[in-house]
DNA sequence: ATTGGTGCAAAGGATTTGCAGTCTA
DNA sequence: TAGACTGCAAATCCTTTGCACCAAT
């Protein structure tokens, strides 16, 4: 694979700076540390991950700059949001199309690449309805 | 269809008492108007949602119970619980197979049936994981 | 008597908001 | 200097918990 849907290939990735002026967000230096975080790879981290990890090597940004910034970047369609645990978002900086298996028991969240699975039969949208995407999520526990 | 999966026909449903008890719930008062509610139709409501219509005419449960019963049945498969929005949770009292457009403009849930959209190649689980539930979004905004 | 169920209020946790201070063009 | 961005703390909202009371076996 060498690029995603409106993104960049995870082999040669864009520098911080390019894929905000991409997607038309002003860089700061949070959200330049924000970007470089989630961009490392590709990956799912709740709003808490983030936050304790872009603080890891000293303050860098407040949990209202976290939120807001991860919802900026959701809105501008750099992430992804996935909405699996009522307890809490997931932010994936994976943006190509592919699905979820979410374990209940652990909480771990895992792709599924669209190929491996396909819908077939999209029904047609409701009168005045324009698609914003298909969430697939396949839950799974532990057998033992 | 005269049935759904692990439940009963909407043309002729059973009696709250014959849900709970083929459930193995202990039926009492506050659980029973409960389940009035959410069997009368196939609907999505939340918490909230049942805590006021079981109210509607007088107090008949508290909020805790509300959620301690919505809680319980879903735990016992009468209902299902639908996670499509980060800040609530949506219960869903048709149990059959089937799949929901969310309206993320309006918050309206929906749903598509299980004959219009089919999954093609499921993958295997991984190692040690049993499948506890597939559930497919399709994510609709208003086109004007 | 014991077990389970309920209600109330308080606690909890994730997210948002208000607003003052900062930065940058 | 205006407009955008950040940080902190307080506020909000949904949900869970602790605990005393009540009901049924």
């Amino acid at each position: 694979m060498l690029g995603n849907t409106d993104g960049h290939s995870w082999e040669n990735p864009p520098s911080v700076n390019e894929l905000l002026a991409r997607h038309h967000i002003a860089p700061t230096q949070q959200r330049r540390q924000i970007a470089q975080i989630l961009f490392a790879r590709p990956q799912h981290l709740s709003a808490d991950q983030v936050l304790e990890r872009v603080n890891q090597h000293g303050a860098v940004a407040s949990k209202a700059t976290v939120y807001n910034t991860l919802g900026l970047f959701a809105r501008k369609g750099l992430i992804r949001e996935v909405i699996v645990d009522p307890s809490k978002v997931f932010y994936d900086s994976n943006t190509s199309v592919h699905h979820h298996f979410y374990n209940i028991d652990t909480g771990e969240l895992r792709d599924i690449h669209s190929q491996e699975l396909h819908l077939r039969g999209l029904p047609e949208l409701p009168q005045g309805m324009a698609l914003d995407g298909v969430d697939i999520i396949v839950r799974v526990r532990n057998s033992d």
